[in-house]
DNA sequence: CTGCCTACCTGTTGG
DNA sequence: CCCAACAGGTAGGCA
């Protein structure tokens, strides 16, 4: 699991389409992938149409909402180079449901079982449902509630996944990617990419 | 904000349909209203068809569930002609989700602050949560839970309600109206009218 | 099982 | 045009 950093992923990687950093709109995300806990679905792959701008002329604004789980992005240096320290847990592509009206996004039992277990949270929340926070691309602080739904057996985000999905523009085929830090695995980070559609350009 | 009594109203008051007193399920009903706090709806004025005689066919069984909110009527002669002493407070007319299977009424928010203070409450609830209880046009009591929802801001009713609902039959578009005494103001009431539509003769 | 109940959550919208 | 209010939902517990 060799880290490749942001200059040496400006030279075009083998097998990929052409590199830019922009595609990962999780900052430097990691090549470098065990196959089951970081499969590369053939649905997807990176998306050479950029809406980076669309995201940064969104909603901005604070949410005056005390409630509100988004947090002021830390000032941008905070954020660079610090790639190495993270590491893949598992991404996901979204189904219909993950980005529709339901505002849910399950969470493979394998992965949420791994990586956020339930009832000895580190998330700060209570028995059962706490909450998540991970970083963005963007260092923006994202805060989900993260629980467990007897009725369905699955393991869910909720309360945010909504605003998440509306600001960074996700639709079902999109893939989801979390990360921890390497050192500090309290640290959790999500990124996200574009599906990839043969001979078809995506430019949402 | 007059009174008008029963008898000055069994004569046909101008710009209203024929007033038959059995339009009124909340007994003796006050026309004089302030329009802030007593809107009279476009969509809704007294209904000339009448289910008095379905109020009373229906459940007048005593639920044997002992958390039922029904108490028994008063004898009729203590409840009438004590119009007088009645003032409205306000009334909503009911949502679809106010009848629907959510089993709550939402109260707006401006008059459930005037008129329903939770926390320092009289209706012998604790901090959050209260039960209040309201005589309906019969003498009945229903004993409702009023109680706020942090998440979304805003006021409701729930135990008790459906059953409320159920048996005097409302529909989206009725009307529930909440009057208190005039001198003591925690006799709190409750009555209702439907909805009117015009051209068509509500039969339910 | 069904219906009720509590406590959440969110998209919409009118003021 | 923004945001508080609310109409319309949900899960989960319970009787």
């Amino acid at each position: 699991m060799d880290n490749i950093n942001i200059s040496s992923l400006s030279s075009s990687t083998p097998h990929k389409p052409h590199y830019i950093p922009e595609f990962y709109h999780h900052h430097h995300y990691n090549h470098q992938i065990p196959p089951q806990e970081h499969p590369s679905p053939m649905s997807s792959t990176y998306n050479p149409s950029l809406t980076f701008n669309l995201i940064q002329d969104e909603n901005d604004i604070d949410d005056p909402d005390q409630n509100d789980e988004r947090q002021q992005p830390l000032p941008p240096q905070q954020n660079l180079n610090d790639d190495d320290d993270k590491e893949p847990m598992f991404e996901k592509p979204l189904t219909p449901s993950d980005v529709g009206k339901l505002n849910r996004l399950v969470i493979p039992k394998q992965h949420a079982e791994k990586y956020f277990p339930l009832g000895g949270g580190g998330g700060g929340g209570g028995e059962s449902g706490l909450l998540l926070s991970f970083e963005d691309e963007l260092g923006k602080f994202w805060r989900f509630r993260y629980s467990y739904w007897n009725s369905s057996q699955s393991y869910v985000l909720t309360k945010g996944w909504s605003r998440y999905v509306k600001e960074k523009r996700l639709d079902a085929g999109d893939v989801v990617l979390f990360e921890r830090h390497r050192r500090d695995g309290d640290r959790l980070f999500i990124g996200w990419r574009r599906q990839f559609v043969w001979g078809i350009q995506h430019t949402r």
